[in-house]
DNA sequence: TCAGTTACTGAAAACGGTTTCATAACGCTC
DNA sequence: GAGCGTTATGAAACCGTTTTCAGTAACTGA
């Protein structure tokens, strides 16, 4: 009961004011049913006299609604993840919903958000970012009713907005064979840790890389596929090993730009020349990518958020009523760091 | 009215299956009166039977309270301004409040946020990220009873955390002149407009340059003073002209890591070798800094964040009363883009 | 002219909490 | 055992909206 508060004009005032009831005070703001032109007119100058605008709390609480959506998203910091915001920022802006970030770095935050965040008295809707659900939080939102979208995820039941990585893997790994390698190695991120930065992305990269293989005739080899913490300084390290190895690979995909750099370093310290001696393709498309010359995929990841801020709306507005799996195309960009190999083996 | 929602067990469901009164199941939950330990368990007994959990609008309405922060920044997607993100959160994530983003990527936004942001039913505070506010601004504020904290900007009349840019931009400029040069450029974003990227920032980094020329009696030139907006390939066109210059400049001082980039490109362009035929410093200490080895000035960026949230708890609990201006420390982070100069003028 | 719509309107009941206020029960003190 | 402060409690008022409901006045058609 804060008196402090000083608040502003009350709906009551208004009324009071113009000499109505508040029904039609209520009524002349929302539009939600006709009111006399005269008596509108009444309340309009009231309002505009009063500088009265309605306090959203009461609304909230009046309607049952929060007008929040939340956004659950991991390491909101990276760049790939910071972009996905903007897009949905870019729909959210203009409606009446505020969105709300809660970021999430330890499993056990993830758990605490998934159980606390979608809660119809919290969130009118919940939007999850790259991080994978398992049934039993899907069992959860569904108890609870609250509508979710799933952006770089999938879950049966639930509607989502996806990148198409195996598609992604595919042509990645295909531009490098089209180049005429077939010593291609596949770096990844660690794939039994669901917290990995690329938990999802990074297997099914991993799927695309493996088909595009076989479709062409050149054997999976498993020793090709080098995966670890997905920083720059750990990728160097281990490549440096697999690059020394005598049937070193003389092309490498990796399932994102940050690896991809390491991958380069690694190279640079043993004094192979990128791309004469290796060819390196990334993915993600980050900043330092364009300013060192990688080639590499890009996502439609402003998009990405951008459409599943909207598939959210028509959650709301009952436009959708059974789950409905998006899925994004990925872009292959050639830039200097992939040739054909020059020592062919 | 919406009856869909289904929502959960209220307080009153509590009350009657502890038959008691709907107050004291409040007192017990809020601890805000003392109960019987009698009642109490009951109480609580029948919240875990019915999983009750208060509804926050509810709350709010009752409180007079929103039990918000709102964050106004400019093109949060920037990789500095994530990163102040990120400490505001450090600190907000473990309070009972949440934060909401507003994003400004042009001026009308800008004034139509400074102007429904601030409001005692939407926000109980805002802070205000790199955003300079005219005194029209604080008096909005001021009127509003909304307590401001500004991040990265200063207002006489409130509380800031500010980097402390004239210091950061003498530090900079006196390691060059240590380091023996006399013609150091100084380049930076355009200077009129209060939404370029350093609106403020690049103006107390030039007094921190010019201050730390008069310093040592090398005289301030103000065709060394070079600016454009604020990205790579302008800047890199720009110092093409200026690097061909008879008089170029042996060193340059960039206001951010961006500019210095361009700064480093148009070297390349030019077969100028960094650092011997010239050094670059920069400002931020973006990811690519590292990356590439540039010289520069690092922020406490996350730090800034944080301490922004805590100055503003700090009035929300009154214990702040007079606007308190905080000023954080800059670090020089030497890497290898910058020497002596080798061609002595 | 009269019943039956229709267009407006205000009083009152939600929404789900917190806080005030009055009261009852229980020691105390003298 | 009368007077008095303390502690615990529930009824009721309040926060500021939206919506229901009942009612009035004007408007239609027969």
């Amino acid at each position: 009961m804060s008196k402090s508060a000083s608040n502003g004009p009350t709906i009551r005032d208004v009324a009071k004011r113009a000499s109505v009831g508040l029904a039609t005070v209520s009524r002349v703001i929302n539009g939600s049913a006709p009111v006399a032109d005269e008596t509108r007119n009444k309340v309009l100058q009231a309002v505009a006299e009063l500088k009265y605008s309605p306090s959203p709390t009461a609304r909230k609480l009046s309607l049952g609604k929060t007008f929040v959506i939340s956004i659950i998203i991991p390491f909101f910091t990276r760049p790939s993840f910071v972009e996905r915001l903007r897009g949905i920022d870019s729909i959210m802006a203009n409606s009446d919903y505020d969105f709300i970030v809660f970021n999430v770095e330890t499993m056990e935050k993830r758990d605490h958000y998934f159980s606390s965040v979608p809660r119809p008295d919290r969130s009118d809707g919940v939007i999850i970012v790259s991080l994978p659900t398992r049934s039993e939080d899907t069992e959860l939102f569904r108890n609870k009713r609250v509508p979710v979208v799933l952006i770089d995820t999938q879950h049966p039941s639930l509607t989502s907005v996806t990148e198409d990585s195996v598609q992604g893997g595919i042509d990645a790994t295909q531009h490098l064979v089209e180049l005429g390698h077939t010593r291609i190695a596949y770096v990844s991120d660690i794939l039994h840790d669901p917290l990995a930065h690329n938990y999802t992305a990074s297997r099914n990269r991993l799927m695309g890389y493996r088909h595009a293989l076989e479709r062409t005739g050149i054997p999976f080899n498993p020793t090709y596929h080098c995966f670890c913490h997905h920083d720059r300084p750990t990728t160097r390290a281990m490549m440096r090993e697999v690059l020394t190895r005598p049937d070193r690979p003389t092309a490498v995909f990796a399932a994102s730009d940050t690896q991809a750099l390491g991958v380069m370093e690694a190279a640079r310290d043993l004094a192979l020349r990128v791309p004469e001696d290796l060819s390196v393709v990334g993915y993600d498309d980050i900043e330092i990518a364009e300013y060192v010359g990688l080639t590499t995929m890009r996502q439609a990841l402003f998009e990405s958020g951008k459409r599943g801020a909207e598939l959210m709306f028509q959650l709301l507005d009952g436009q959708i009523t059974t789950p409905r799996a998006e899925c994004l195309p990925t872009d292959l960009i050639i830039r200097n760091t992939t040739c054909p190999p020059q020592h062919p083996a």
